[in-house]
DNA sequence: CACTTGAGGTTCCCTCAAGGAACCCTGACT
DNA sequence: AGTCAGGGTTCCTTGAGGGAACCTCAAGTG
């Protein structure tokens, strides 16, 4: 797929990019986060070829956003998120804010999510991690930093 | 690329995937939102193919991302975000703040973010846009929604 | 013991998308 | 009339996705 390598550009964007922005790998990881940890579930949920799920589960784990751990005597493995990954999660659940508010259409969304905190069906918020006001768009300015190329 | 038709499935992720999912597609969004808008200026800056850039943005524009609008009376455009495109950098800022903080490595983010409202370097964090609270991979419980397949 | 079963892949072929270079079209400028 | 630049389009080659068939290992069954 991806010829172009953007794993290594010096943009964080890019770089998220070369680690889950294969088809199929966001649609795996929410799958993995709602306990649909095994092949066959992943295969059988999804419709993925076989092959290329085989190639999106090495490559997640390479990457260590999945880890791969035996649950049997047998040679039978799930898939589970690692720290890395769980915070992956945050990227999807912005995805699902976006894709309820812009796609859902008439039907509406197709799943609501219920915040532990407060109880109520709500959505995701993005908020500065400094002074907690909104952080969208056109509330930041873009500097050099250290990592520059 | 993408022969499996996300945008038809009852799921938020896969049709927000079905409009930004293919290649290249995030980095364009990037590129605009800083003001990269035209064709040369967009092939230039990602060197991606003057064929894919071309169905890329015409993609965009049909999903009502991107705007294409003539800056001249010759026959030049740009292209800019619309209100749904604008939304969509919110996804980029989430992208941002995970690659910077897991794929940076030593040399440290490639790029940093003032926000206006505060005037620190900082990064997005994820709220309840109810209670304001935290919300993250395990602070929610799914339940079906009206859209519901 | 041989036989079956099921999870978790691997192999194969076919089609179509990405990369890349060359070419084209239009309107302005000289 | 000739040139130039922006914004594409066309063509060919390579390689990734889809899909079906096949393989392997360990446990369970008779």
């Amino acid at each position: 797929m991806q010829r172009t390598d953007f794993g290594q550009m010096a943009c964080s964007i890019a770089r998220t990019l070369d680690v889950i922005g294969e088809p199929w790998s966001p649609l795996i990881l929410r799958d993995v986060n709602v306990g649909l940890t095994r092949f066959e579930q992943l295969q059988a949920d999804l419709g993925i070829s076989r092959k290329v799920l085989t190639e999106r589960l090495n490559h997640l784990v390479a990457h260590g956003v999945l880890e791969r751990r035996p649950y049997d005597r047998r040679p039978r493995f799930e898939y589970v998120l690692t720290e890395k990954g769980t915070e992956l999660v945050d990227l999807l659940m912005v995805m699902v804010g976006w894709g309820d508010r812009w796609l859902a259409g008439a039907a509406g969304p197709p799943v609501l999510y219920r915040h532990h905190a407060c109880g109520q069906v709500s959505h995701v918020e993005l908020r500065c991690a400094h002074c907690g006001q909104p952080m969208h768009a056109g509330d930041v300015d873009p500097l050099p930093g250290p990592g520059a190329a």
